[in-house]
DNA sequence: CTGAAAGCGCTAACAC
DNA sequence: GTGTTAGCGCTTTCAG
């Protein structure tokens, strides 16, 4: 069996009795008025051999690779996870409609090691990264900006998607969490909440503490402080949660409503409430942060804040091509967030 | 800004005051007893610039990418689900450890309408291909082996992972559904359940009906039957297990364990009986298929056949990477399933 | 309107 | 031991 022979553009030019160049310039519709009837027969035989031009040539040529990097953090399987899974999905269709393709990458302590982030760029692997998860402990992005030799050189188009790091100047594309944690906050005030408990996500996390920023800013509207028995970390996730409101609780029987820094960690402390024999909301109202896909179907059903997901990792990818492109030398966004009402919040019960 | 120029190896090359062959031959440790002087200074010189050789120029060269794609099936956010999310977790973490990175595609109308499964390779996109979630209405699997041109062509290197195609010689790794669907029963049957249901996932899918043939054997060699009005498609989600269950026992109040074609379903089924007063395992048994991660996790703690979901994506990779390089001409493996026993099935009920 | 030729960065025969 | 050279498949001046 021999290894199959891709047919080049040098087969396309011998059969179609024109030149390489002349394959060349139309099929990159480059308008240099090649006759009609040349275009037909080189298209025709184009299309009778089956020709496809090799992107590794053309990338060679071009010093472009039309091929993006999602980065994710390594966490237990995080291509399971739903939050991410939404953001990859949502690059991934963007990305494609572009004519790019999607890398998977999980940023790990033997990736990093190994510098092979800076391999990305550095062997002609992709044109642009995308950092999932992102955390401020994340220093491998200050290894983008820095300038490998002396020469000015253009900064490598990296985005952090749905965070950001304060006091660097990394492109992100988010939304606004503290903003989120403010809505939620002020969302069970109006509702005659006061005593209200928070079960945060991972301290390591920017946005968790904007989150958090915007509830103490709630509350001290109102005369209102979050004490520290009424914090707790859930990690974000569905287990943390539960022990999270478990630990609340005990500590503290006069909370009247929680509010979790994701729906996992909601959902996660509403099993918990149940376990315990307390009902949500009349109990004990509970309120999320993401409102992902299963929020709608869990019981009761999650009230939460809206935060665009899907449309953050598109529009991350789309900025992502415009650094690429040159067309911006930075991009920092902050988009709006919304109060998404279902059934896990009401009135306090009144004692 | 200039673009910052990429170091080759000319130029390592030159600043070594060596020849781009010497270059080559060190960096690629052809031994072609290259002098101990020369490859240091080489090495050195390759240290001091940062130098690392394009995969572009190497790729054209060598008509290799050392890169695999992951073709999933188009679903509400595929990348989110938790079955693919782990076969991808474990194809990317063996596919690195081999040197090679992972594409992510989306098998969807417009990606096959253009035929760009078949540009993966004929452009040098990658090396090979993984399908997940593979049916059997997925002729496009056929264009793979399908000879472009008369002459003889080593066929495609692209798997099936964790499903087959009968009547194909398609390759794959998979486990044994038939076999899962006869341990699930059977455990049913020595607990004593004489009326167990089976809930089905997508009938478009082989397994299905290994796992469905799986259970009417154990039942057939009880002298029992699997009648029309005991089976249901749940279609492998959450939703289509639980309203399954639903059907399954307004329909026939006798039956005492449901077979759940995946853990999905089970937990949906396990909720809608919850919901509907029923006890389980008390008043109904379930068993699941899979064994994810959120198996144990549930109430009550699911027992399930345990499908080595990971070691089916590392293994699948690990065969495409024969594949490619040779070593095999085809992959048919089927690896076995193990029952695992937690909670939420027992005896049935006595009336 | 079309073709010859250089070059993208690298590898590997084949000299010397 | 090391260097020269010819491609890999493509794009793009620059001539004609």
């Amino acid at each position: 069996m021999a290894k199959r022979k891709a047919v080049s553009i040098k087969d396309v030019a011998r059969e179609s009795g024109s030149s390489l160049t002349t394959v060349s310039l139309v099929l990159n519709k480059r308008d240099r008025r090649i006759s009609e009837a040349t275009r037909d027969r080189v298209l025709q035989t184009v299309q009778r051999l089956g020709y496809r031009p090799s992107r590794l040539a053309q990338g060679l040529q071009s010093q472009r690779t039309y091929f993006l990097a999602i980065l994710v953090p390594q966490l237990r399987h995080a291509f399971a996870d739903a939050y991410f899974g939404e953001i990859i999905s949502a690059i991934h269709d963007h990305a494609r409609s572009a004519g790019y393709k999607v890398l998977l990458e999980v940023a790990d302590e033997d990736f990093l090691g190994t510098r092979q982030h800076l391999e990305l760029f550095d062997r002609h692997f992709v044109d642009g990264i995308l950092c999932l998860g992102v955390t401020n402990r994340d220093d491998y992005l200050s290894d983008f900006e820095r300038h490998d030799t002396e020469q000015a050189a253009r900064p490598r188009p990296v985005i952090i998607v749905n965070n950001y790091l304060p006091g660097h100047r990394f492109n992100f594309v988010r939304c606004d969490y503290h903003e989120a944690g403010r809505m939620a906050c002020e969302y069970l005030l109006e509702l005659g909440h006061r005593a209200i408990a928070l079960i945060h996500g991972a301290a390591e996390v920017q946005t968790t503490h904007d989150f958090r920023a915007g509830i103490e800013e709630a509350l001290a509207r109102a005369g209102l402080k979050l004490t520290p028995q009424r914090i707790e970390d859930g990690f974000y996730t569905e287990e943390g949660g539960a022990e999270a409101a478990a630990k609340l609780l005990k500590r503290d029987r006069a909370i009247t409503a929680i509010i979790a820094g994701n729906d996992k960690m909601a959902i996660g402390a509403i099993s918990n409430l149940k376990e315990s024999g307390l009902r949500v909301p009349a109990d004990v109202s509970v309120v999320g942060c993401d409102d992902m896909h299963q929020a709608a179907f869990c019981d009761p059903p999650l009230t939460t804040i809206h935060t665009p997901i899907y449309e953050m990792g598109e529009r991350a990818c789309d900025r992502l091509l415009d650094l690429i492109e040159g067309k911006v030398a930075s991009v920092e966004e902050t988009h709006p967030v919304t109060m998404c009402v279902r059934k896990s919040a009401s009135a306090p019960r009144t004692e």
